[in-house]
DNA sequence: GTCTATAGGTGGATAGAC
DNA sequence: GTCTATCCACCTATAGAC
């Protein structure tokens, strides 16, 4: 599996071949996370990338190699922003910057997160062992950090785990469900205005709460 | 479009032919979501519904007016927990029953969701029109009532959209990314415990928020 | 209304020249 | 490494008997 077309001698060359898959890997993102594995040919990819569909498949064995490649880069951008939080940080300052960085991204990459999202619907076939052990490891050392912040009684009695799945989900929704906020709000996060707004209201749901008391503290 | 077939004269076979129909629909849904339309067969379906897929065919024109009938279907399912909202409600009360009630639907429908969801990540295609109308005017509606609510002082200053989408975003969170759920946690809503301290975690960081002062109200 | 058989089209993958 | 030509499997949809 994950068969490399066999190395030429100079780096040059190497180079240039490496610049031949990035490309046909970034046509078929577009694609997949637009249309899913089975809605996307090998022909469309290789017209975006204009290459041929038979010199496509010289540079990958077969389509299914190729979406996992997809895939593959596709989990690191995804556990970037997580990687920030540290118990010496102030919480408040950690989960507003975590918010601005996911939405960001979600603004920059929504086919990332498309693409991310698509494949998680569909039961992860290609993406469950992973899912076992890099996100799984990295999760649990969050999570270590979210328990010191509430033992510090810096942060309310949380259980980690919903509060990370709650900040995941409140802003990948900006980018998987683009259509529907566009439908509903005619705005999108290109729009710095509606960005800004975005992550000031997401902040503030889930830092402060919305709950208030008539007379109590606006 | 949507051409139903011929009505037999008799209550009775009518009947028949709706059950029949709904078992067509219902094997549609669980195959679709997990697979998408593409990456469905008509066969499969058939198989599942325990018909031949020319007899599906004699039922449903073709694949796609299947999949758009099941679409049609789901849409309603997913607007009801909404039209709950009513500004006469303490809105402490409403949200921490939206929320409940919306991770009902996650537990028991999770089939519903993730089309749902497959269908917008993919630009809904076949939605877009629905979305514009029923969905809009609806939450239009709901809008103003959050607004009210903020008005009165009860809720904090909060764009209704954001606060919808935010909803909307943690509750399906736990239907459509069940797998990494699952990854991570070890647990799913069937389990009973589980369910109620996802309630719990998501009612108090979206009503009471996670930020505290060290010292202060725990 | 339901079946069997098959037409007709699409798309992944390979062969082999250059 | 890249191309053209082609094979072959799969799948939707229809034809036509019962």
């Amino acid at each position: 599996m994950a068969r490399k077309p066999p190395q030429a001698a100079s780096k040059q060359r190497g180079r240039k071949i490496e610049d031949k898959r990035s490309v046909i890997l970034s046509a078929a993102l577009g694609l997949f996370s637009r249309f899913g594995l089975h809605g996307t040919t090998v022909d469309q990819v290789a017209a975006r990338a204009e290459v041929s569909k038979s010199n496509l498949l010289y540079h990958f064995a077969n389509k299914e190699e190729l979406y996992v490649s997809v895939l593959r880069e596709l989990l690191q951008v995804w556990l970037e922003p997580l990687r920030g939080f540290a118990a010496e940080q102030d919480p408040r300052t950690a989960i507003a910057g975590y918010i601005r960085n996911k939405l960001a991204l979600s603004r920059d990459r929504p086919d990332a997160s498309r693409l991310f999202c698509l494949e998680m619907v569909q039961g992860a076939p290609l993406l469950r062992d992973a899912l076992a052990r890099e996100l799984r490891d990295l999760v649990e050392r969050k999570s270590e950090v979210i328990r010191a912040w509430v033992a510090d009684g810096r942060l309310a009695p949380v259980e980690p785990h919903h509060l990370v799945f709650a900040l995941w989900a409140v802003t990948q929704h900006y980018a998987d469900f683009a259509v529907q906020v566009e439908a509903l709000t005619g705005r999108t996060l290109a729009d710095a205005d509606f960005f800004e707004e975005t992550v000031r209201n997401l902040q503030a749901i889930v830092l402060d709460g919305i709950a208030r008391r008539p007379g109590g503290a606006a």
